[in-house]
This record gives structure tokens, sequence and C-alpha cells, in this order.
RNA sequence: GGCCCUAUGGUCAAGCGGCUAAGACGCAACCCUCUCAAGGUUGAAUCGAGAGUUCGAUUCUCUCUAGGGUCACCA
């Protein structure tokens, strides 16, 4: 009489270690009381997404906030949807955001005890597991065919049932290990299943860190865990590796929460505790006016690469990211004037459980501020590094002119006030490039912008006149006195008021007067503070400038 | 469709039986001002619907509705 015990020495008679063996191989973690331990558990299918960088900074919180574990699995038994190198992409972009790994899938190689750290490598472990169940009659071969499933799916369907494989439409279930061990030596083709004992009638009931207790119906679906191909399915895996992993709060998005059940049965079967979970909100976009999970196939904008390449400070992704998922975040941030997320405390009870729409507004409004905060230097040697990947005429100019450049961007830096031009690196050139010789060449190729209401000759006149006058050496103030002064002489009212009070007595006010100089020396009708321009562009530079301007009048 | 999750302005949300229902982003107006930013002041805009419990419901319960998620040899 052949039994399950026999099925399995001979399925997995490569096996000679138990599940004890493993404990043993991968004891508990001697951590502090309260230390968590998180994972990041990406598939490499793909592009890091904004969901997932939005998790992965959460299980990061979690584990630095009570100085644990965050560690990266990797998720690659989908051998079909793996893209080549995403995997290592994946790490570099972690680490492009600062999310620091303690152990786990480093890209090149692993760090840690608890490894391997790819599930690729950890077939063994898997098979081990597996012939455990075997053994004790909670897995069994199923040699149903694709077509078949797809049959009792639609008989299902048709007679308005849960579709799926359990109950009697489990019909692998009930062959007998001696009809199962002929068939396998015959070279049939088989998956393992779980057998489930659950009850769809009952309710599992289990704690979520976010949400609370959520009662589902317990499985009882005889779910794959060993593939065709002999790596096991995200359930399974899921069980094994977090087990022996040693996670204690399983962070994952809220897509999870329906398969929850079967990961409890899992792991009772298995006979492991079974971690916490926290089952995230998801990051949503509007399409056609509805919410949708943004999705990895669907919505290339939301590969994080996208926001590297538009040039937003990571802390600033990372800030809009934590205040989504902590909102009191961005209070904090107001209270301390401080956009480190190192320094604030995360707390899972306090994330929002509804799924929340992207807000690119908000995404700004962070990176202005992050940026505004950047000595002039620090935000020089970023866009150098920025601009040579993404923007080389940008790399061009600014390479070749950095003191320039930094003053430039120095222009009211800094203080209670400072200027918030840039939300993204992607503004710098818009807003500085005229200070560059080559670029201001090309903007007034199309012509100056000057007020066509006043006369072109009196333009000359001011422009000529502010040549000869204009001293350097004034501090800001002083120096805007003199360009009231300069447009007294010809004809201008000292102020907007002024001019309002008595318009026929005036050919415009000294704004006016501001502008032919903005116009001429930046060839647009704003510019940063016209006094650092100067200031920056020199005597030599203005002078040229102005006289380009007057030969194009005449 | 079954099951699960969720429900406060356009967006992110505070609130945990009694409040003129915070705050932020965005938007509008005004002030400041040499332009643009920034800054200041003000404003418009929210409790999905219906029952119940209660002296009193945004808050508790139920029903409905809406949105989302999930029902694979994908994770």
């Amino acid at each position: 009489m052949i039994t399950y015990k026999d099925l399995a020495d001979y399925i997995f008679k490569d096996v000679n270690e138990t599940i004890e063996d493993l404990e043993k191989k991968y004891p508990e973690r001697k951590l502090p009381e309260g230390a968590e331990v998180t994972r990041f558990a990406p598939s490499p299918t793909g592009f890091l997404h904004l969901g997932s960088l939005s998790t992965s900074l959460i299980d990061y919180k979690v584990a630095k906030d009570s100085k644990g574990i965050f560690y990266l699995r990797l998720e690659d038994t989908d051998t079909k949807r793996e893209i080549e190198g995403s995997g290592e992409e994946l790490v570099r972009q972690l680490k492009y955001f600062g999310i620091e790994l303690d152990e786990g899938y480093f890209g090149n190689h692993d760090v840690g005890d608890y490894g391997p750290y790819r599930q690729s490598e950890r077939a063994h472990i898997y098979r081990i597991c597996i012939k455990h169940l075997m053994e004790i009659g909670r897995a069994y071969p199923c040699f149903c065919s694709a077509e078949q499933l797809e049959e009792t799916r639609q008989i299902q369907e048709a007679n308005k049932e849960i579709p799926g494989y359990y109950g009697d439409y489990a019909i692998c279930r009930n062959i007998e290990p001696e009809e199962a061990l002929n068939r396998i030596k015959n070279g049939d083709p088989y998956v393992i299943r779980f057998r489930s004992l659950g009850n769809h009638n009952n309710k599992v009931v289990f704690h979520d860190e976010i949400r609370g207790d959520i009662a589902i119906a317990e499985n009882d679906m005889d779910v794959v865990i060993l593939k065709s191909d002999g790596l096991p399915t995200y359930h399974f895996a899921h069980a094994v590796d977090d087990h022996f992993m040693r996670t204690t709060v399983v962070i994952r998005g809220e897509e999870w929460i329906a398969s929850a059940p079967i990961h409890i049965e899992l792991f009772n079967a298995l006979g492991f505790k079974l971690p916490r979970y926290a089952h995230v909100p998801v990051i949503m976009k509007l399409d056609n006016g509805n919410k949708r999970k943004l999705s990895k196939r669907k919505d290339p904008e939301a590969n994080v690469k996208n926001f590297i390449e538009g040039g937003y400070p990571n802390e600033a992704l990372k800030a809009y990211l934590l205040s989504i998922a902590n909102s009191n975040f961005e209070e904090w941030t107001m209270e301390n004037n401080c956009y480190d997320i190192e320094k604030f405390t995360f707390s899972l009870s306090k994330m929002s459980l509804d799924g929340i729409l992207f807000d690119q507004d908000k995404l700004s409004y962070f990176s202005k501020e992050i940026i505004a905060q950047f000595t002039a230097e620090d935000f020089y040697n970023r866009l150098l590094v920025w601009s040579k990947d993404y923007d080389v005429t940008l790399y061009d100019h600014i390479s070749k002119n950095k003191d320039m450049t930094i003053n430039a961007l120095n222009i009211e830096r800094g203080g209670e006030k400072a200027r918030k031009d840039f939300s993204s690196y992607k503004d710098v050139y818009p807003i500085i490039g005229f200070f560059y010789k080559d670029r201001y060449e090309e903007i007034i190729k199309t012509g100056f912008p000057f007020n066509e209401a006043i006369d072109k000759e009196v333009i000359k006149d001011v422009l000529l006149d502010f040549a000869k006058s204009n001293d350097y050496s004034l501090a800001n103030d002083v120096w805007f006195n003199t360009v009231k002064e300069l447009g007294v002489r010809h004809g201008f009212a000292e102020s907007g008021k002024i001019y309002k009070q008595n318009k026929e007595a005036y050919k415009g006010h000294v704004g006016d007067v501001a502008e032919m100089i903005r116009v001429a020396l930046c060839g647009a009708k704003n510019s940063p503070n016209l006094h650092s321009v100067l200031q920056i562009l020199g005597k030599d530079e203005v002078n040229r400038r102005i006289n380009v301007a007057v030969d194009y009048l005449k």
C-alpha cells in the first residue's frame, strides 16, 4: 500500500533535510524588544513604480524607527514575466532614494544570514516544506491541464458557483497515492496543490495593523503551491520565506487582503507563527473620470524613473509619499521647517485607509520647499549630477560657468522670504538661462519684448543713459533710487502711485523703466531681482547687451 | 456577480457623542512690489443617502448607494 509518505519520498528523493533543520539554520533573530523586521519583496518584472517605492519607504521607516531590520527579497518565481536586469535596477533606484537595506538582495550579492534572498535560489527550502506537507497529507500532486481547469471554471460560472479548485471540483485531491505515483513515473506533468481543510461558510478573523480586525471567509481552495516549473507560487513562498526570514510585520498592498485566508491556512498547516500584517492603501490615478489603481503595465508615468528624470530631488518624492502615508508628517514639516524623513517618527496606525489619488501639485509644492532650502553650492552640485544624465544643454552651460551659475542660483536664496521658483531641476534653465551668452542670443533671435506703447526712441535714450550712469557698487535700495532718478530725467514718474494720480504728465513710471532694462538684459519681461542680475552679468556684459538692444530698436 | 476594504471641500486630511467642522496643496481676490516668484490678509469649497440609538449624531448600529480591491501554474 502506497502512502503519501512514500509519494513524498519519491517526488522529493533529493530532500534529506527537515523543517526542524531549517528552524535551526534560520533561528529567531536576537533583536531588542519592539524591533520590527520588515521586507520589501518586489518581483523583477519591470521598473520600480510609485506604489512600490511608497511601500518600501513604509517598510524602511517601520524598521528604522524600531531599530529593527529592513531587507529586500527578490520574488523572481515568475520566470515568464521576468525582465532581465530589473532586479539590479530596483536595488539601484532604492539606493538613489536613500532607502538603505540592512540585509537581503543587493543586486550583485546577498547580505545577511537568512538568505538566499532570491526566491529562485531557495528551491531546496521550498521542497523541504512541501515534502513535509505531503507527508502529513496536506499537499498532493495535481495532473489537471489548463484546458480541464478552464472547462471546470465555465461549468462553475454557468451554475453560478464560486470558481476555483475546491470541494468536488478538486478532482486530483482524491487520487490515490499509488495512482499518483504511477502517473508521475509515467512522466505526466503535474503541479502540487495544498489540501485545504477550510470551510467557506466559516470566517477567519485576523488583525491588520492599519485596519483592525478583518473577517473573511475561510479558504477552501486547493491552491497551487508548486508550479510545474518547480518554483513555488507567491502564497507558498510568502509563508516559507517570511517565516524563515523572521519577518515580524508583513507590509504589503491592500490587494492582498483577499488572499490572506490562504496565507493563514498555510502558516497553520506548516506550524508557523503568523506574522503581523499591515495592508497599505494603493495609490490611484484618475482615468477618464474614474479612480483606479496605478498600474505598472498601463501607467508608465508611475515609473519612479520619470520623477528622477523630471528633476525632482529624491527628498521631495519621499516627503510627498510620507505625507500621504502619515498625514501628520506635513504638519510636522511646517512646525520644524524640516523635510528630513529620518527625523520623523512614522506610525502604521496613522495610515489612511482609503486609496489616494496621486497629486502632482503637492509633489511640486514639496519640491519647491525643499529646493529652496538647498545652499546654492549644494543645488549646483545636484544640478551637475542630474543634468549630466538628463539635460546635456544645461550641463554644458553650468559646467562651463560654475561661479555665474552658483551666483544666479543664490539670488534671494535662504531666509524667511526665500525665493521658491524652482519646483524641479527642469525649471532652472528657463529661469536663469538668459545669464549664459549663448542662451541669451537664442532668446533674442525672436526679438526683444519691449512695451510697444512706449516710443522706441525714448527706450533707446533711457537705455543709453542707463549704460552711462549705472553704478554697480550701490546696494539694492540705493541703486533702485538711481533707476527712479533715471526715469524722472526721461519723463517717467518715480512710482506707480504718482503716475496713476496724473497719467497725462508722464510717459510712464519707474516700473516701465525697470522693464526696459530687464528686457534688454534678459530678453524677457520677468526675471529674478534686477540688481542681482546686474551684479552677476558685470559691467561689460551689461553694456554689451544694452548695445544689442539699442541696435535692435534702430 | 460573490467576498473584502473604504466613504469629511477638487486633492491630502484633523475630528474619535455637544466645535462657528482644524490645517495643507490647489483655486480666487486684495495688499506689498521694478517684473516673476516669495511673503501677508481674506474668500469660495466638505461630513454620500435613509432609518435607528441618544436630550443631542460627522462621530455608534443597520440598510442602501458609490468608489476601490480580489476571485491564475502573476506577484
